[in-house]
DNA sequence: TTGAAAGCGATACCAA
DNA sequence: TTGGTATCGCTTTCAA
């Protein structure tokens, strides 16, 4: 590959020169100037990358470490990201940590090594220690990790209370949960939510909560199981999209109309919510706002070169779409 | 950041001989090892990939270009990708192109130089010369650029042939096509296929094919268009499931049942085939095997330090799956 | 068996 | 306004 050098020969001055022009810093003569972008462009150089970063310490691009790509809600945060990132100049790099412990701590080592000017994440495990020890900006996303930590969320409680009450308001008498793992702390805060609603009514116990994975399958299980204990239950808010889509599978395979028999409320707004039939009354998170939101704080923090500010913590609105499901 | 030069010096060694222990490379003696690796330990150093990069020309890493992660198609196999990248040592950049000529060709000038030793790619724009050009081992999926590059592909023209016949098969009189982008070539393949099996239907003309764009919002677009057009349908073979959705979706709007009215079968077998009501009835693609044998040619060749051999074209079998839409 | 030093490709300081 | 050169952190020859 063509190196500053053979520019610098081929424009007869020498790689500092070069070098200024290309990042537009220090003197450079105007006719030397035109000289040196003329080798450039003859020549098609394009500096190479990781000896700039190398120098630099810094490598004009950012990470981006979510628990599950297969889920829906990650590829369109990452697009978010992705557009943004370009857009203010950097490149990122998306990892798959598969919500496990070990992955993360390794995507955060190598990202690291790469250079990335900031990372954005979003992990159950991760705790504020580890993400200081980094030193580079970090900005949670979808959960948070500390308080103290640049994030941005969304009103999980009040969304799942909004949703809650929802289902009362269509008449629905005995509300069943389908929750996230216990150890994702969204899901743990829906279920807070729920809990606001119906924990105090007379028919309400523990048993009327199911706990899935953030997935289909489990989600059928769940609902199956959860059905079949109370086969009463006419409404049910499922703790993320994916698994709204599996509770009415399940409804189904037992016979139940949804929303005839029973209402299905979801949680997350993904654009698959729009495609299933019937189509999914959910509480739309701002998916895309989120990953632009956190990919300009992100940025912003970077170019500040700090790694936290008071600012940084945000606590984005849901809103409820009413679609068939209910 | 903690480099080899403090190793060097808390071990009381050179760091050329952090460097042999580091790599296992030529003679370090037995104690000295044991030294240098209690001094490793002791910092928790991490060897700056960069610097390594840098002098390797090699990143112990892989781009892999997709052009759309909205469609679950490409997560599902960039998950592969990932998985068996990390299995055999090596880390994945995921970028997204949207399909964009521009974007696209961005990517391989970044990921060049990123020196990743190797890129996976589905495009339908870019050309032999453009890769060949890179001179660093490439692998094409889901989309074929040239004969002679290393390639996994499925039988798209006989998937689709099976997926029409089928339709036949389940009484269908009327057959019409959702077809994706004509500048897509699996989309001109799947078209093909359709038409060897109906063009020489008395009834059949060009009216009978709608095309969208691999997206639901368009194939609901074409299909309501088709469907009006000729009420008479009763069955659709959609060039991907998310279009097959789509379809479900826009027959619904017409008041047509799925599959008593009409039958629809997809194209790719993304799990989500299985979430939708009624399940989708479509032609399998091996995602996850496709994406795995694409990352393990990738690095035979990568290691070899080819580009391409003879035996690196390979094309996968399909399979029809029936569930509930047809 | 070990260490010194050159070099990977860029940047930025200091002199000229 | 330009050029020489140390430097980033690592690997690898060459000598010792």
């Amino acid at each position: 590959m063509i190196s500053i050098k053979d520019v610098a020969k081929h424009a007869g001055v020498s790689v500092a020169t070069v070098s200024r022009v290309l990042n537009n810093s220090g003197y450079v003569g105007q006719d030397t100037r035109v000289k040196v972008e003329k080798a450039i462009k003859e020549l098609n150089y394009k500096p190479n990358e990781v000896a700039r970063s190398l120098f630099k310490k810094q490598s004009s691009t950012i990470g981006l470490i979510v628990p599950d790509i297969m889920n829906p809600f990650f590829p369109e945060l990452a697009r978010a990201v992705e557009d943004t990132a370009i857009q203010l100049g950097y490149n990122v790099i998306l990892c798959n940590s598969d919500g496990d412990e070990k992955k993360e701590q390794n995507y955060l080592d190598v990202l690291q090594q790469q250079y990335v000017n900031g990372i954005i994440v979003s992990s159950n495990t991760l705790t504020a220690a580890q993400i200081e020890r980094l030193n580079i900006p970090v900005v949670s996303i979808d959960r948070v990790i500390s308080k103290g930590l640049p994030t941005i969320v969304v009103e999980n409680k009040k969304g799942a209370m909004m949703a809650t009450r929802f289902l009362q308001s269509k008449g629905c008498r005995r509300i069943g949960h389908i929750k996230g793992n216990s150890r994702v702390l969204n899901a743990k805060e829906r279920c807070e939510g729920y809990m606001e609603i119906v924990g105090e009514e007379p028919w309400f116990n523990e048993t009327y909560i199911a706990e899935g994975q953030y997935d289909m399958q489990s989600s059928i299980q769940a609902t199956l199981e959860l059905l079949q204990r109370h086969p009463d239950i006419d409404g049910i808010f499922a703790a993320n999209d994916i698994m709204a889509i599996g509770a009415i599978k399940a409804a189904y395979q037992l016979g139940k109309k949804v929303p005839e028999d029973i209402a299905i409320i979801g949680f997350d707004g993904i654009s698959l919510s729009k495609a299933t039939t019937p189509e999914l009354t959910t509480i739309e998170q701002p998916i895309y706002e989120m990953g632009e939101k956190a990919t300009k704080l992100l940025v912003s923090l970077m170019e500040q070169q700090q790694t936290a500010d008071p600012e940084s913590y945000k606590v984005l609105d849901v809103t409820l779409i009413e679609r068939e499901s209910t």
